[in-house]
RNA sequence: GGCCACGUGGCGGAGUGGUUACGCGCCGGUCUGCAAAACCGUUUACUCGGGUUCGAGUCCCGACGUGGCCUCCA
């Protein structure tokens, strides 16, 4: 069985054949560190956390690199780094945000069941390489220089005859579309409304290098340079995937392949291009202003991380997420239930059944399906080597327990106390004294299960509701 | 305005021409002092209008609806 996923700059479905089956190379573009992270930004990093597991199933631990950059220069950094740290320089209050809120999403993220990527590349790490990409840009005609601006002509790409793709052909439009749907004003060192920028000058007191072609003033890159940059320090002229959220592809990506293509002549970046579909939360567009906007360390405070994990993979990472409350108790509950089947049972192999619709373009829904199969099945073994796969059961039954009771704030001995009580009322046969016992425990959020032993002598356990 | 994606039963959500998706819920049963939990079983669908075909949720056209992108938002 082949693996087979969706590229976007094909539009279908192709099979996945790696340059190299020994070091199989994936660059997936990270967080802007600038605030806490939203749940619709844990949705590349679950989706692709799935990739980079099966990837590793079926090449190898050692032969799969798994690239997430992490950007920490930005305009929405600097402000950020003003507004919260007025007393302190902006380059050291930058630090501050960028450190604070890098560490804080390695905490959520690890919270998700993600593993961490080979490399985390950091931008301001790789300013060198951008230099580097930017000299070849426009020693090679790409690239100008205006008003210490260094920008980027996709005009002249486009002008260029040699290998090189078509700009605009992984975003599915062309240059005279994109002059007549621009609506921005177009700055006055601009040639063309299209151009973009690879670098530009900083203003006094904001993080500066020493700037490429010629340009005297220092100044800070572009966006879409970094993970040119990045990309290539790391895995290479030419890899085997890209990924990213799908707002990206345009202009992000569009302007990455152009930057790596034009630098180094060729004719392709990454051989696929993947793009996660956005989500919506309580079928409203997650925005500030509506109030819905829900960060994952928020979410992490009610819900153990995999519930977050199951809930957004039950949906194809193609398609429209509705991030819902209702949604994430049903994963909770089924978590529940997988935990306790699998509770102290030696894992056995991935299922087939769990690992085929993986290999065809991540289709988590239908593994999933196949995780109730095997529980329908009664193969606790299959079942929970099938879930280690896909990143769950990443503690055991009784820590999941517990960490429920912990939530709750109840007194477990208090709780054995009056199990024991009823106990010996239903002895009695004084079963309105058992009853209100049980309704006091009710009130408490703790739900009675009565069953038997192996012995066939009743026993009582409990949980939370 | 331009480009693109999607529209499945009470809910979530798979399925690219012909057989039960699956899960939750509902309902019924076993168990129980009664419940709950657990276990067993059952139920309902393909936005609308045309077309292609022996046959369409699945292909084509149109309408309506929802969402995304159109210069730094995953």
């Amino acid at each position: 069985m082949e693996l087979r996923l969706y590229d976007t700059l094909s539009r279908e479905k192709r099979t996945f054949v790696p340059l190299d089956a020994k070091d199989v190379r994936m660059y997936v573009c990270g967080p802007t560190v600038y605030d806490f992270a939203h749940i619709g930004n844990a949705r590349p990093v679950i989706v692709f956390d799935v990739l980079f597991r099966l990837l590793r199933h079926l090449y190898g631990e050692a032969h799969v690199k798994y690239v997430r950059n992490i950007t920490d220069v930005d305009d929405k950094i600097n402000d950020r780094a003003a507004r919260d740290f007025p007393g302190l320089p902006l380059n050291e209050a930058i630090r501050k945000v960028t450190e604070q809120t890098g560490k804080q999403f390695h905490a959520d993220v690890d919270a998700l069941g993600a593993l961490r990527p080979s490399v985390e590349p950091r931008a301001t790490e790789h300013i060198g390489e951008m230099r580097e990409i930017i000299e070849k840009l426009v020693a090679g005609g790409f690239a100008y220089v205006a008003e210490d601006h260094v920008l980027f002509s996709p005009q002249a790409m486009n002008a260029a005859d040699s290998g090189l793709p078509r700009y605009g052909a992984l975003s599915n439009r062309s240059l005279d579309e994109m002059i007549a749907g621009a609506r921005v004003d177009v700055a006055p060192y601009k040639k063309d409304n299209t151009d973009f920028v690879l670098w530009k000058p900083s203003k006094p007191g904001e993080p500066s290098w020493p700037s490429p072609a010629g340009i005297r003033a220092e100044g800070r890159p572009g966006w879409h340079v970094e993970c040119s940059a990045m990309a290539w320090k790391h895995l290479g002229e030419h890899f085997d995937i890209h990924g990213g959220g799908v707002d990206l592809v345009f202009p992000h990506h569009e302007n990455e392949v152009a930057q790596t293509c034009c630098a180094f002549h060729r004719e392709r970046m990454a051989n696929y291009w993947m793009h996660n579909g956005f989500l919506q939360v309580e079928s409203e567009k997650m925005s500030k202003s509506i109030g819905n906007f829900v960060t994952i360390h928020e979410l992490l405070a009610d819900w153990p991380g995999e519930v977050l994990r199951l809930n957004m993979l039950k949906t194809h990472y193609r398609s429209p997420i509705d991030w819902t409350m209702k949604s994430l108790e049903e994963s909770a509950k089924t978590l529940d239930d997988w935990y306790r089947v699998t509770a102290d049972v030696a894992p056995g192999q991935p299922a087939a059944s769990v690992v085929e619709p993986l290999l065809d373009d991540l289709n988590t829904s239908l593994a999933i399906a196949a995780l109730h199969g095997l529980r329908n099945a009664s193969d606790a073994g299959g079942l929970a080597a099938s879930l280690r796969l896909l990143g769950f059961l990443s503690e055991s039954a009784a820590q999941w327990e517990s960490r429920k009771q912990r939530a709750s704030g109840v007194d477990a001995s208090e709780i054995d106390r009056l199990i024991a009580a009823r106990a010996a009322a239903r002895v009695r046969k004084d079963f309105k004294e058992s009853d209100r016992i049980r309704d006091e425990l009710v009130a408490k959020g703790v739900v009675l299960k009565d069953g038997k032993d192996t012995d066939g002598k009743p026993v009582t356990t409990w949980e939370l509701a």
